[in-house]
DNA sequence: GACCAGGCACATC
DNA sequence: GATGTGCATGGT
């Protein structure tokens, strides 16, 4: 095994250690999955959480209610996740998307293999590779690491990775050295989320920060 | 009141 | 292909 598969495994089980199992996604359905990995776009997970309830509310947590719901009705319910109007349009989009490739089924949509999946994904207008990642991974339980901007800005600062390796870089630098587990890749993302929420937000809280210490060369 | 949060598309060089 | 900018709310 390389040194660089035993630190990326015995990070996660000092995380795992630290803060048990995370749940996630956090939502009840695939398909809010989805409408939660796009409302998040660099936008704070307590406002998304309103977005939410609000469609909840209005009932429209479906594909077939979104798709007949208009776009101005759409960006003022979810206006408290921020960037309303543009998100809007992408949840549109992917909507649109959804019934013209796949009936609007998420079922249909995740018998797709994955690379052609997320080839597609990433076409749809509003959709990058986090959250195309975070859709196929956590709605449709395809094996892909999602990356976000703690996992890069935790792994940079611990030189387990360059500042300016890209999305695909660090992604392949979990999906070489760990094996191909939905299970694993779920809960490793989820507990990079917990400890980048917790620890390491852009000023970090080292002191008792489960990775340890100031020292950001880890020695593990 | 500044700074930040689980990105992405687009313009410009 | 690298770099900069707009999008916007709500919490600290």
């Amino acid at each position: 095994m390389s040194a660089n598969s035993r630190f990326i495994r015995r990070i996660y089980n000092l995380l795992n250690k630290s803060f048990g199992p995370q749940y996630w996604w956090p939502g009840d359905t695939p398909f809010e999955v989805c409408i939660g990995a796009i409302l998040t776009q660099n936008t704070n997970w307590k406002n998304v959480e309103k977005a939410i309830t609000n469609l909840k509310n209005e009932h429209l947590l479906s594909p077939i209610a979104l798709r007949d719901t208009s776009l101005s009705e759409l960006a003022g319910l979810i206006r408290p996740a921020g960037y309303y109007n543009i998100k809007a349009r992408r949840l549109k989009s992917f909507i649109s998307f959804l019934f013209d490739e796949h009936e609007g089924s998420l079922s249909k949509m995740s018998k797709q293999p994955l690379e052609e999946l997320r080839h597609k994904l990433l076409n749809v207008h509003g959709i990058g590779p986090e959250t195309a990642d975070s859709i196929l991974l956590y709605a449709c339980y395809k094996p892909i690491f999602v990356v976000d901007a703690y996992t890069k800005r935790i792994f940079s600062r611990h030189k387990l990775c360059e500042e300016d390796s890209d999305y695909r870089d660090i992604q392949n630098l979990f999906m070489k050295n760990l094996p191909n587990d939905v299970k694993l890749f779920n809960e490793y993302h989820a507990l990079i989320v917990k400890l980048g929420k917790d620890y390491c937000k852009k000023k970090p809280n080292c002191l008792k920060c489960p990775l340890g210490g100031k020292q950001w060369n880890l020695k593990l």
